[in-house]
DNA sequence: TGCACATTTGGCAATATCGCCAAATCTGCG
DNA sequence: CGCAGATTTGGCGATATTGCCAAATGTGCA
């Protein structure tokens, strides 16, 4: 693989490493209903803020979501909505793997 | 987030989290086009084999492929075809950056 | 200015991931 | 059986991720 080639598999895999947590997909999964406010987040998710505020910033790296202050408080919001397709993918992953366990079962 | 939503989204990071890595997001690419053996990926990624197998058992246990044998030789074989609409908008995020990147210059 | 609230940052221990090497398995065949 | 080729497994050091706490920073307002 030349260095090209695997630069640009480097780069996709760092926008999907920074869906690659259960937090942090609960939190994509969230805002694409409506922006939400670090606070509101993390009374949602129930951890410390201060985890919260990290899995923010590492999706904000990634550039899938963005912030905007709005008083004291910082906002955040999805910005690539296609983002969302991948749940019905992992969603038929989820079945098909359920399925298997079924079959094997049977 | 009580924990049966907890187990909801550790279920899909399962599946993303297997994703999350430049040589297996290649190996996903590659296997869309066409099932290839073990020796086969090693030879396109260049790096040691056991690394390769090793990846591969990755996304077999995510229910990403499937393998088959065929003589000596394991075949893997894309088992989610869908799996390929995580391509698409994960370029898009990277344009979305690289826009964003340039409008900063500009 | 100084307080109260919202968020981020620094730091650290626990844990997970990664890639290579060596050794173990597995398969077809003579 | 015993060898050669293909693949997997065990193990290890290096590195990255995660979550909490404490401390720092930012913001509106009295």
């Amino acid at each position: 693989m030349d260095a090209q080639t695997k630069a640009l598999y480097e780069a996709r895999a760092e926008i999907i490493k920074a869906m690659a947590h259960p937090t942090r997909l609960f939190i994509v999964d969230h805002l694409s209903r409506r922006k939400a406010c670090v606070a509101e987040l993390t009374n949602l998710i129930g951890a410390d803020m201060s985890t919260v505020s990290k899995h923010l910033t590492v999706l904000k790296s990634a550039g899938i979501v963005e912030d905007h202050k709005q008083g004291a408080q910082v906002y955040y919001a999805l910005r690539v909505p296609c983002i969302m397709n991948f749940f019905g993918c992992v969603e038929s992953v989820i079945k098909t793997n359920a399925n298997r366990q079924l079959r094997l079962v049977k």
